[in-house]
RNA sequence: GGAUGUUUAGCUCAGCUGGGAGAGCAUCUGUUUGACGUACAGAAGGUCACAGGUUCGAGCCCUGUAGCAUCCACCA
């Protein structure tokens, strides 16, 4: 016996551990075929927010469908080592404690880390607990474990033997607070209050000045050069004269490029190759020098004379002061514009020349949009990939941090030879890079290193490709594409057969969560007040494929109501079952009408929620499955059943029992991959149950035949409308009415017996030729009469109205039917919709006047 | 500058190859009917952003305009 309320903290308490007792979650059934997927492994940094909860359960949702669905699923589980980001925590961890990195050295450092990843492992793994993620714990991989690093080791040699991974001097992104390099697109440009700063810049052999504008001052110190565009008629004649540098009094040569643009600033622009791409650019095209001027944590260099040592912002402020007291500054403008900033940092990134290594991509580019066969869903996010595969730069891969794989590459301590090995080179004559690799480069790999690339495995033949991969939209670069470009590369396989891609969740004004903003939500207190299920359920429902979605408190609640509805109708089914319960099959041809519309009505829902769930369309599989659970079930069929199971006819009393039984089954097993948790408790109410819902089967069509059910369509309607005609007219819903039907047709057995239950009549009266003054209400076989006090006036207007919607409709067909292009072309079933529409319409009006 | 998404009820959003506009919440009326007040019954509420076009027929397809959002590339 079921308790009265859903307690969802009752009902959750011990399934996952008794689904991952018995096994459920391990995949390795020979006798099914395979259906696979890798988590998105989540940084082992913290805490799982609402963005982890929505993709993890849409995963979730998958594998607990294709395992009821007879596939051998494999979830495979795992955590990224996060490089950056985890370093960045311990340090800071380490900071309170009053050490840095370099006190503790690389070594004990790594040990602080390995820590670190333990403690908030654990917390992970009580995370996809408590969300009941079925996922395969016997294979799970963290990216910096030995198989992980023997794929990184063997990628990395292997593209760079190829001449596709390459050490070279370029502008990268730099992090000055942490101190490493960064990939373009760990780079977040953000419109950002600055200053434009107007100097003069003397002409050489002149008294005149030619004004140069910058936003970034303390980078003049590497300037080389002025450039204007050679077509630009003011500064045309000055090609080729010098200026002085007003920061260092340095003579600068006056060059012309047509990258200049003349429109902006002052047409005239400074070169600074160390400190700028464009710049770098420029330098390369004249062979100029390239001159920096500030170290690794962005502090000026002995270069900068008086500003040495003195931190970029520092420099900037004294150094316009020292221009502005030379008589040098023109003017400050206050602007906006885009400055990148660290991802993970925070800080402003500097542009910095450095020597770094990188994936040379238009190759692997190349051969991916080639031949990537991935399908993505929602589609057009594949353009979105491919437009970025076609632009994409070469990939910065190393990072000056510990927390990583380091670089498999060892340098010769005395020629500089380098040798790259998959093996450690323990020759004291060589000394290994001190970088480790972008964290990306191993994520990168993660659908085949998890199944054991390099070694070709039972696992990784039987589940790579990988069936489908879900994630979110903000990491289609980061990721998605990269883990294609490597798997075409390396297993000559797309490393997913789907794509699946959502969107992100945000608050309920629609802000992006963020700590900044105070505005995050824990997954685990939404857990807390409204059960695991209820925000499983709210999470994958109502929003489009591909869509953001707000995370708003009310849905939550309005999920668990479902929930708590469902729990109830299963009490009542229960209930009525009885002790020694055993399902009947069902005959069709056997059933009252009401049986076979509710029947019908299942098995239409079936197909539905089958189709959608097929199309990972989890929202609108879910909405079928809603309006089948309310309207058809709940409030009608469950309701008529009422009457059925008091009545006398013990055989037919069975009949109606299965039913709800089948019926009660099937919505137990269609809700369970959205809600596992209730899905298996009802589940272990029902009679006949297996051990466990996981191993049931998804819900099949019941046998039916096509067959004439209007008047059970009639008997819904006509209960409306007595329920609507009380409203009106202020009738208490019990209030019992005299009822009189005429009708030329039988009404099906029980008929009156429902309206009866429904309506409250005092009496129905069924005749086939009735002259009654009651309000009259037309339906196609038959017309009601309700027998009362309300006066003919008002009964007239009703009719009126009644007559004046039937005409319109009936005009409104007509003008269809009578449009000879409307028969040609439209399809037949249309026309013939319509013509039964006009049909019925014109009974109706009959019957009224 | 390029691209994508979006504009539908008071609010948040659905709407599946074009065939009479839907849900949740909120609002209003009513209800101790034996599954459920975390409920039930009923009601009200929309020129589907705007302008053209295609079509027998457009929320849906095409073109354009406007607002909002996001991504990519960026001007020193």
């Amino acid at each position: 016996m079921l308790d009265k309320r859903y307690d969802h903290k009752k009902v959750e308490e011990g399934k996952y551990e008794f689904w991952k007792k018995e096994g459920y979650f391990t995949a390795g059934d020979k006798t099914k075929s395979p259906f696979s997927m890798v988590i998105p492994p989540p940084n082992v940094t913290g805490k799982l927010h609402l963005g982890h909860a929505w993709d993890t359960t849409v995963q979730d949702i998958t594998a607990r469908y294709k395992k009821l669905r007879g596939y051998d699923v494999l979830w495979l589980p795992g955590m990224d080592h996060a490089g950056i980001a985890t370093q960045a925590k311990v340090e800071e961890k380490l900071r309170k404690e009053g050490v840095s990195r370099y006190d503790l050295g690389r070594e004990k450092f790594l040990e602080k880390a390995w820590a670190w990843k333990e403690e908030y492992g654990k917390n992970i793994h009580e995370q996809w607990a408590k969300m009941g993620l079925s996922l395969d714990y016997t294979r799970e991989r963290f990216t910096l474990d030995e198989g992980l690093s023997l794929a990184v080791k063997t990628v990395f040699k292997t593209l760079y033997d190829k001449g596709l991974i390459y050490k070279g001097e370029r502008i990268i992104n730099y992090d000055p607070v942490l101190k490493t390099a960064l990939s373009n697109i760990e780079v977040v440009y953000e419109d950002t209050k600055g200053k434009f700063y107007y100097f003069k810049y003397p002409i050489v052999g002149s008294n005149r000045y030619l004004i140069v504008a910058t936003t970034r001052p303390e980078t003049m110190f590497g300037d080389v050069a002025v450039f204007v565009n050679p077509k630009d008629k003011r500064y045309k004649d000055l090609i080729g004269q010098y200026v002085i540098n007003p920061a260092n009094e340095e003579k600068l040569p006056i060059m012309g490029d047509e990258y200049v643009d003349i429109e902006f600033g002052t047409g005239a622009m400074k070169c600074t190759p160390a400190h700028d791409p464009n710049d770098f650019a420029l330098s390369n095209k004249y062979k100029l020098e390239r001159i920096k001027c500030m170290d690794d944590s962005a502090k000026m260099l002995d270069i900068c004379g008086q500003f040495k040592g003195m931190d970029r912002y520092e420099c900037r402020e004294k150094l316009v002061e020292k221009i502005k007291a030379d008589g040098r500054l023109e003017k400050i403008e206050d602007i906006v514009h885009p400055v990148g900033h660290s991802e993970r940092s925070g800080t402003v990134v500097e542009p910095f020349l450095s020597k770094q290594w990188f994936v040379k991509m238009k190759p692997l580019a190349e051969q991916a949009l080639a031949k990537s066969n991935v399908n993505f869903v929602p589609s057009r996010f594949k353009n979105t990939w491919k437009q970025w595969m076609e632009n994409v730069d070469d990939w910065c891969i190393s990072r000056q941090l510990w927390w990583g794989h380091r670089i498999p590459a060892y340098y010769n301590i005395k020629t500089g030879e380098i040798k790259v090995s998959i093996e450690d080179i323990n020759d004291p004559m060589y000394k290994q890079d001190e970088d480790v690799l972008d964290t990306w480069f191993s994520s990168a790999l993660w659908p085949f290193a998890t199944l054991g690339w390099p070694n070709i495995t039972d696992d990784y033949k039987r589940y790579f490709p990988t069936s489908l991969l879900s994630t979110g939209y903000d990491i289609i670069f980061f990721w998605v594409s990269r883990m294609i470009f490597d798997s075409l590369e390396f297993t000559k396989e797309s490393p997913f057969k789907d794509c699946l891609i959502h969107g992100l969740i945000r608050d309920s004004q629609g802000r992006k969560m963020s700590k900044s903003l105070g505005n995050g939500i824990d997954p685990m207190d939404v857990i807390e007040k409204y059960g695991v299920d209820a925000l499983r359920y709210f999470l994958t429902t109502g929003s489009a494929p591909g869509q953001d979605t707000r995370y708003i408190e009310e849905k939550v609640v309005s999920a668990s109501n479902y929930l708590n509805k469902i729990w109830n109708s299963a009490r009542y089914v229960l209930d009525n079952l009885g002790e020694d319960f055993k399902p009947i099959e069902i005959d069709f041809d056997k059933l009252d009408p009401v049986e076979k519309d509710i029947i019908n009505k299942l098995n239409v829902t079936i197909k539905k929620v089958s189709s959608y769930m097929d199309k990972y369309e989890y929202s609108m599989a879910s909405s079928y499955l809603y309006s089948f659970v309310y309207d058809d079930f709940c409030s009608s069929y469950l309701e008529m059943s009422k009457v059925s199971l008091q009545g006398s006819n013990e055989s037919y009393k069975n009949i109606v029992k299965s039913i709800l039984f089948y019926i009660l089954k099937d919505i137990i097993i269609m809700i369970y991959p959205y809600a596992p948790f209730i899905g298996e408790e009802l589940y272990q109410a029902l009679p006949l149950h297996k051990k466990s819902i996981m191993i049931e089967d998804y819900p099949t069509e019941i046998n039916a035949k096509k067959c004439d059910l209007t008047s059970v369509e009639i008997l819904y309607k006509m209960i409306q409308d007595i329920r609507n005609y009380k409203v009106t007219n202020k009738l208490a819903p019990n209030y019992k009415l005299k009822l009189v039907i005429e009708t030329k047709e039988k009404l099906f057995e029980g008929f009156e017996n429902y309206l009866s239950r429904f309506s409250f009549a005092k009496e129905i009266i069924v005749s086939d030729n009735i002259t009654s003054k009651g309000s009259k209400y037309a339906y196609s076989k038959m017309t009601l009469f309700i027998e009362d006090d309300i006066s003919l006036e008002e009964k007239e207007a009703k009719r009126t109205k009644d007559i004046e919607f039937l005409e319109n409709e009936i005009k409104r067909c007509e003008n269809m039917l009578n449009n000879p292009n409307f028969i040609n072309k439209a399809p037949k079933e249309k026309v013939e919709l319509e013509k039964n529409k006009l049909e019925e319409y014109k009974k109706r009006l009959a019957l009224l006047k």
